[in-house]
DNA sequence: CACAGTGAGTCCGTAAAACAAACCGACTAG
DNA sequence: CTAGTCGGTTTGTTTTACGGACTCACTGTG
């Protein structure tokens, strides 16, 4: 008999916001400027009631803001939130993934510096703000012991 | 008539790799050195028919290893390969985000610094590596014109 | 030896979710 | 008057997830 209790983390917690199906293209979509009903769903392929749920689920999560751009008749945009916005390193994190670990890499510069150049993710320590490269220098804890992976 | 062509970008294709439910979790737990069955399923919560599809996925998806480690009865470990490593930042983004905008933040600290302090993601320019802060310096393109969000 | 337990699953029936297609209401443009 | 746009809702079907029971090849306990 196996007694499950899943881990109460954040990790878990954010993806229960965000982690359902369309849900990160819909947000990719946004970050790109795309707000509207009809374009998101053609950029994204979602069917048209699962879309209106996930755009109702990130709104009541405070991620996304429904913001009426007219009346008669209404008219919906979507826009981020800043809580919304602070969801691109995890965008930026999957794209950098993609782009290096996919077998066929689709077209990707889309989110770019100012300068031109591609953008990337660093994981960096939060006190010292020492980069955390090579995969060696995190180390996990567990309730019973550590490890260094 | 809308002709909907979802975008073929590498967000999207990680996500088809790593977008599925549980598997993010099941990733998770690899991370922290969770890397049996029977440990996995309990941390996570998953259903055992769905953990096997997941881990078999992951599996054939280049991420993780599934190990035997020992015979009679055949028993098995499954382990990050370094495609499955370079998925840190995405766990601690979503962990970085929950911490800071979950209602109710579970308790957090698993992924931390030798030095013991947390970690965190920072998004920085690929080329001059300058730290792009404050949402403003992420450039959107689009196809038809670039916006600064 | 019999019996309980473990690890890594598979199988099955049900419940929930996704999906595609059709439809709708309030308009605008021709 | 007709067609089209936008932002959905409704309906019926297919897919997926879920929970519980079961299996197989052992190991450890009395």
């Amino acid at each position: 008999m196996v007694d499950i209790q899943p881990r109460a983390c954040p990790i878990a917690g954010t993806l229960d916001l965000v982690g359902e199906r369309w849900s990160l293209l819909v947000l990719r979509e946004v970050f790109l400027g795309v707000r509207r009903f009809a374009d998101i769903r053609a950029n994204t392929g979602a069917p048209r009631d699962v879309l209106t749920k996930r755009l109702r689920s990130l709104e009541s999560a405070g991620i996304l803001e429904r913001r009426r751009y007219q009346d008669h008749p209404p008219r919906f945009e979507y826009h981020l939130t800043p809580a919304g916005q602070a969801l691109e390193p995890v965008l930026i994190g999957l794209r950098e993934w993609g782009i290096r670990h996919l077998q066929d890499p689709p077209p990707a510069p889309r989110f770019v510096h100012t300068c031109g150049a591609d953008v990337k993710t660093r994981v960096v320590c939060a006190e010292c703000g020492e980069p955390l490269e090579g995969g060696g220098l995190v180390t996990v804890l567990e309730e019973t012991g550590a490890g260094t992976r």
